[in-house]
DNA sequence: GTTCGAAATTTCAAACTTGAAATGAATCCG
DNA sequence: CGGATTCATTTCAAGTTTGAAATTTCGAAC
């Protein structure tokens, strides 16, 4: 195609190697340290940032991941006593999912690992690459 | 953590969602299109740039998959006929992957639609922003 | 030439993931 | 109100993915 379309399938090829590889070092660090697995951990880091409790539905479209996806982790993770649901008053189709204390003390001694490999992984990246990516990705995805 | 900690944990989320979105899309696109799947269509790729053949450990490290994955994906290629496996010469216990004229015939269709999709993801960066990306991340990688 | 560690692949169990279908509940509107 | 549509979630089958174990072969050091 285009000049352009090189340009861009480039960039998409490089950005898909990165974030892979990224995600295998992380994955690894999870298993290793923590003896858990990446989408447990985030899971558990957006019902950390949400302390107040997600629906179900929140959390695959905060996740990009698919319904059925979000239930069987979320299964698992309250089989462990990680996470608890608790039914929504207002509207009996919906739950709140929420952390429970032992699954919030377990992610916070995961958070700080995690973001110790991430500083690493990216570590030869100066301060003014990195906002260079942000600002640029903000913008991409700008809907 | 540090502010560079900080920055790049930021840096991180963002990748992370504009890859997941991305991949996404090109599934849906695949799927759709194609009645087949990013895997498929990744190990199709990498057979398609190396005409003469792959070995199942360059493929899994090249597409940053484990060898268990590499080995059930060219297992489906080429029980639909679109891949083959034939045995090394030089050393039995490796095999070459190559493309069946019908799989490099069927990568070409899909293979001109996925630029075009990609081209549509990133249509918001300016041909700028996707050379800084990707002199960005190809710093990064620099192992 | 034997032996031993490394390498290439497959097999396997467990977990993840998707997309579609099913269920039950809320909402809208005539 | 009553019916249809939409929404939140779960269930399900099929496929993907991992990491570890097993198998077979290679190559190098004796």
């Amino acid at each position: 195609m285009t000049e352009g379309s090189k340009r861009r399938l480039k960039m998409w090829i490089r950005l898909l190697g990165v974030t892979r590889r990224a995600e295998g070092e992380l994955r690894e660090y999870l298993r290793l340290t923590h003896d858990t697995t990446l989408p447990r951990f985030d899971v558990m880091a957006a019902l950390y940032r949400r302390r107040d409790g997600l629906t179900m539905g929140e959390l695959s479209r905060m996740l990009l991941v698919s319904n059925g996806n979000a239930t069987v982790v979320v299964d698992r993770l309250e089989k462990d006593g990680l996470a608890r649901r608790i039914p929504s008053e207002t509207d009996r189709r919906a739950v709140s999912v929420v952390l429970t204390p032992e699954g919030l003390a377990a992610f916070e001694a995961q958070a700080a690992g995690h973001e110790v490999e991430v500083t690493r992984l990216f570590a030869r990246l100066s301060d003014d690459d990195v906002d260079a990516i942000t600002d640029i990705l903000k913008r991409a995805e700008k809907t």
